[in-house]
DNA sequence: AGCACGCCGACT
DNA sequence: GTCGGCGTGCTC
């Protein structure tokens, strides 16, 4: 008897591809596996997600799978079928993301070398050569090469065409090369999990709250939650909630934001849960980070506690998703495989029948829309004791920091008090300004303009870090005339210390605390009282050990508005909210808001620590524009080193997806916010539909059209 | 993605 | 004339 299987290759494709079993790994083969393939001249890593007795499609001459490489397979039928319906979600390749939930050395790939042959020696002696191949020739003399190392060494754009030629000459000769794939040992069965004790009392109102969510656990269905209230309470609730879990011998997923795994989280955990949960962070080390996949593949873990690549861990019998702080945006992975983890915890948790537990203060305003209609929002009564907030509208004949917020932090400082001020602008100034000629010094490379860091002397892009050295005199018009345009850290940092001369005041940005020790210090050094003014961006907001105080200053958090995106009146509230979080909670606290746009509802209603009426009047001009959560809206970002065929091409693309597209709303092409990165050019379309599936049908038919490099964005 | 093939402009 | 650019098509 055949068997045919169908398989997901790692290869941004959205295919899979059918291969013959060969009679000796016939027992082995199962859903899940891996399996290493040819693929033209190469030999890939990739997964079986269908296997069948007769052929899919007639016609094609099949090749045979190479190997079988695991004993068991490394994903069950609930995780293939959950990724597969995240990657469709995100117009992101299946075998991709399948792939980004192994350990790396999980997915091998052949690759090919270059070795001179004899003739090539000879040719190097004898023969007059063209200079290109003389210099790849006398390069392998030494040893092997891939095409990409001299590709990248010799500035080649074309290296395929130069190799078949070397090759058709006989002078080069091409091997492909793999890796021995490495043998895994068996997945143990899962062991019996003990029950654990976790001790907190527990008050009414979440108990309620802890009942309501654990009958549903009970029913071995899914459903899903809105957590809406301060972190403390959302803590208690998510322990009671794991240990319920737990006692039904089921596993739960903890998913947190990049930037909250401190020490001070896996310490909690690991308090409280021992050795059954399992820890995954970005910094850990590729070998550790496969140790603990396979902790948890052999079921050791009865909790995994991750960002969100921790949404492809491989937990069998979930019972449990909690997504904490659901609004932040590092949920997101902003490069390919693009995916949402907070999206992809429901898709995994409706997959598996598991409980989905969302937890915010200040949910997006799509998940508190969709919780409130649905009727699954839970709210944690929320009595936080009101701090002082004062808007202070910007006035700049006063300096960078108004004279009323610098009364109100010398006050603070003759109480021997500490006062955190916070601005999310790196460097000196945004921008220089000749104010003759009006030229702004920008980037070779991005199409941005270089920020003026004063104490390097430097202009810095903040993209891709090309500088130039600090500038006199207008390369344009030889005026010696250049402004400074805004208002960055060191600014406002230099300002307090001319003002508070007898104070000591420090800055904490990524630009002068380039090392973890470094930011430590800093944070060390506030604590103990020998720092009375901090100045920081968003970097120093994120610091767990950061001390209260009880003077925080915001200046111009409005940045973000500018921005032409439908979710920046949400971006605003957010960081001011972060920004406003080490304020002391006694009630003598008092934060400064100091901005040009005081009356905008979006720092009205941050200051005012009011979720609901940023949410009321958010929702209306989401509804009144036809933004999510009442449209689905698509992002597509065409790059390449060429704009003429970039603007070509995407015209083209844009032409087809009118001529079919009824019921879209098509923006664009335009070139991106950002019309240049790192040397290459960028086009940028918005399509936006009542309806998901109008914008599925479109991109399906037109997306296979294009080609060009792109990256696709699902907004919610 | 990576690799092969085939078609056109500017150079020895 | 051909080399080297890139646009196009295919991979089971």
């Amino acid at each position: 008897m055949r068997l045919y299987v169908e398989v997901a290759l790692p290869l941004p494709l959205n295919q899979a591809f059918s291969y013959t079993v060969p009679e000796l790994w016939q027992e082995r083969i199962k859903m899940g596996v891996r399996v290493l393939v040819p693929f033209g001249e190469r030999i890939l890593t990739g997964f079986v997600i269908e296997i069948r007795k007769k052929r899919l499609k007639k016609g094609l001459r099949l090749k045979e799978i190479k190997e079988v490489l695991d004993e068991k397979p490394v994903f069950s039928p609930f995780f293939l079928s959950f990724t597969r319906k995240l990657s469709n979600y995100y117009y992101s390749s299946w075998g991709e993301l399948l792939q980004a939930s192994l350990p790396p050395s999980y997915v091998i790939r052949s690759k090919t070398k270059i070795f001179l042959s004899e003739k090539g020696k000879e040719a190097l002696w004898r023969e007059k050569l063209p200079n290109k191949e003389r210099l790849i020739l006398n390069l392998l003399q030494k040893k092997a090469y891939t095409p990409f190392f001299l590709q990248k060494k010799y500035r080649i754009k074309n290296i395929s065409s130069l190799l078949s030629q070397l090759s058709k000459k006989g002078l080069i000769h091409l091997r492909r090369e793999m890796k021995k794939p490495v043998r895994r040992r068996l997945y143990l069965d899962p062991v019996p999990q003990r029950q654990l004790e976790i001790d907190f009392s527990l008050e009414k109102s979440l108990r309620t709250i802890v009942e309501q969510v654990s009958l549903k656990g009970e029913e071995k269905g899914f459903f899903n939650f809105l957590l809406f209230g301060p972190k403390n309470k959302r803590e208690t609730v998510y322990f009671h909630l794991i240990k319920r879990v737990l006692v039904r011998k089921e596993k739960t997923l903890f998913l947190v934001p990049e930037i909250s795994l401190s020490k001070c989280l896996i310490e909690k955990f690991e308090n409280k849960l021992g050795k059954k949960v399992a820890i995954l962070h970005s910094r850990m080390s590729e070998r550790k980070r496969e140790l603990e996949w396979q902790k948890i593949k052999d079921g050791e873990a009865a909790v995994v506690v991750g960002p969100r690549s921790a949404l492809f861990s491989p937990i069998d019998n979930l019972g449990l998703i909690i997504v904490e702080e659901e609004h932040d945006d590092s949920y997101f992975q902003q490069e390919k495989p693009f995916y949402d983890a907070r999206k992809g915890a429901w898709l995994r948790a409706r997959e598996e029948k598991a409980i989905l537990v969302y937890g915010s203060a200040m949910p997006t305003v799509g998940a508190f829309y969709r919780a409130k209609k649905g009727g699954y929002l839970l709210s944690l009564d929320k009595k936080e004791p009101k701090n002082n907030v004062l808007i202070l509208e910007e006035k700049s004949k006063e300096g960078i920091v108004s004279l009323r917020f610098r009364e109100k932090i010398r006050d603070r400082l003759k109480q021997g008090e500490q006062v955190l001020v916070f601005i999310n602008r790196r460097g000196y100034a945004p921008l220089l300004i000749c104010s003759k000629c009006n030229y702004i010094p920008k980037c070779i490379n991005c199409d941005i303009a270089l920020t003026y860091h004063k104490k390097e002397e430097k202009l810095i892009c903040h993209y891709c870090n090309y500088y130039l050295p600090k500038m006199e005199v207008c390369p344009e018009c030889g005026s010696k005339i250049i402004k400074m345009g805004g208002v960055g850290i060191e600014a406002v940092a230099e300002e307090l210390k001319k003002s508070f001369p007898q104070n000591r005041i420090d800055s904490f940005t990524s630009d002068e605390t380039e090392t973890k020790k470094e930011q430590e210090r800093i944070i060390r050094s506030f604590s103990r009282g020998k720092i009375d003014i901090l100045v920081g961006t968003q970097l120093l907001a994120h610091q767990a050990a950061l001390p209260s105080v009880s003077l925080i200053g915001i200046l111009y958090p409005e940045t973000m508005l500018a921005l032409s995106d439908y979710r920046a009146s949400q971006k605003t509230f957010q960081t001011i909210d972060l920004f406003m979080r080490p304020i002391r909670d006694d009630g003598q606290g008092e934060v400064i808001i100091q901005t040009a746009l005081p009356y905008h509802f979006s720092i009205q209603a941050a200051a005012s620590q009011d979720y609901i009426s940023f949410f009321n009047h958010e929702i209306k001009l989401r509804r009144l524009m036809n933004y999510p959560p009442f449209s689905h809206v698509v992002g597509i970002l065409f790059y390449g080193e060429n704009l003429r065929t970039l603007a070509r091409k995407s015209r083209e693309f844009s032409a087809q997806v009118e001529s079919i597209a009824k019921e879209v709303e098509i923006l664009g092409p335009a070139l991106a916010g950002v019309k240049r990165l790192r040397g290459v050019n960028r086009v940028q379309m918005i399509l936006k539909a009542k309806k998901r599936k109008c914008l599925d049908e479109v991109l399906e038919e037109t997306l296979k059209n294009v080609r060009l490099k792109k990256s696709i964005c699902v907004f919610s």
